[in-house]
DNA sequence: TTAATTGTTGACTAAATTACTAGGTTATAG
DNA sequence: CTATAACCTAGTAATTTAGTCAACAATTAA
C-alpha cells in the first residue's frame, strides 16, 4: 500500500463523482474542470478504475462515467489500490537471500503495518466522504449554522494540527 | 502523509537499531550489512531523523546512532514524518485559485483522510514493533511452540490476503 | 447518414523523486 | 596519531509522476 498524489487525484475524482452522477453519467471533461486536473491523466487513471470494476464508462454525447457497484461499496482503498497496482515486489523476493538475520522480520513487520493501513483505508467509503463533501458545502452556504457534525469534524481537525 | 519505499526504510532501520542498542550505540555499518540496505543512504535518511530528535548520534570508535526518546514515545508516523517532510504543498496553495466548487471541499477532504491516516499510525510505536519481531524471532526459532500472540497475529495475516 | 461527442488506447515526454555512489570533513576513543 | 564513526555535499542512474498528443471506437442527435 502506497499513497502518493496519484491516489489523492483518483480519490477527489470519485468524491467529484459522487457528488454529480444522479442518474445521468459524468463526463471527466466535467471533472476535470471542476476539481482543475489535466483531462487525460483521469483518462488513465479512470482506465485502471474500470479494469478493477470501480467504474463503467459510456460512450457517446451524453456518455461519461457512472459506478461500477454502490459507493457505500467502494473504499478509499479500493481505489488506491485500483490506480496504484503496486505489487510491492518485495525487498527479499520471497526467499532467496532472505537470509540476515532481522531481514525477513521487519520485512514481514512492514507488511503486517501495511495491511493494517489497507484495513483501515477500507473502511472509508465513497459514500462516507461524499456526505462529509455535503456537510462541508451546507457549512459554506451557510455558515451561522453549525451542526454538531461539524463541531465534531472541527474539533478532530484541530486535535491533528 | 505519504508512504513509499523512503519511510519503510527508515521504519525497518529503526527497528533493527530497537532490537540492537542495549546501552552501546548501532553502527549504521551494522544496521546497513543486516537489513542489506545502503549506508550512504541510511546515513541520508539518519540525518532527518537526527534533525527530527528521533536519534542521537554519537562520532569516533564505538560511536553510532541511540534513541533520542523511549521507543514506546516514537511512532511509526513519527518515523515517516521524519523522512518525508512533505509540506504538502496544498493542490489550492491555501486561498487562491480555489473557487471551483468542489475543489477546497474535496482538498480539505483529502486532508481530513491523511490527518486519519496519521493518528493511526501515530498509535503504533517502535517498541511495539520491536516486541512483535521478538516474538517472530521466537518462533523462528522454536517453531514448535505457539503462543496465543502468534495466532491472533498469524489470523490477523490470514484475514488480509 | 453524418457530425458531434465521449470513452478507449498507446506512445511519448518533461519534470520530479528515489535510491544510491563518491568523496570529503569533523569528532572521538584508544 | 590513527582508526572509526558520524556528518555533509554533490552528483547520478533509474524510476515514477503528471502530463501531452494522436488515433480510434462507440454512441447519440441532427
Amino acid at each position: 500500500m502506497r499513497l502518493t498524489t496519484r491516489g489523492r487525484y483518483a480519490v477527489t475524482a470519485m468524491v467529484d463523482l459522487a457528488l454529480h452522477v444522479e442518474g445521468k453519467p459524468v463526463s471527466l471533461a466535467a471533472i476535470a474542470e471542476r476539481q482543475g486536473l489535466s483531462q487525460s491523466y483521469l483518462e488513465q487513471l479512470f482506465s485502471k478504475l474500470r479494469k478493477g470494476g470501480l467504474v463503467d464508462g459510456r460512450r457517446g454525447p451524453g456518455g461519461g462515467y457512472s459506478f461500477g457497484r454502490p459507493i457505500n461499496e467502494i473504499s478509499v482503498g479500493d481505489v488506491i489500490a485500483a490506480v496504484d497496482e503496486t505489487v510491492d515486489a518485495t525487498l527479499c523476493g520471497g526467499h532467496e537471500n532472505c537470509q540476515g538475520e532481522t531481514r525477513c522480520l521487519t520485512h514481514n513487520l512492514w507488511q503486517e503495518l501495511s495491511c493494517q493501513i489497507q484495513r483501515f483505508l477500507g473502511e472509508v467509503s465513497l459514500e462516507k466522504l461524499a456526505n462529509d463533501a455535503k456537510r462541508n458545502e451546507n457549512l459554506k452556504n451557510s455558515p451561522e449554522v453549525i451542526s454538531e457534525q461539524n463541531i465534531k469534524q472541527v474539533t478532530f481537525l484541530a486535535e491533528c494540527l
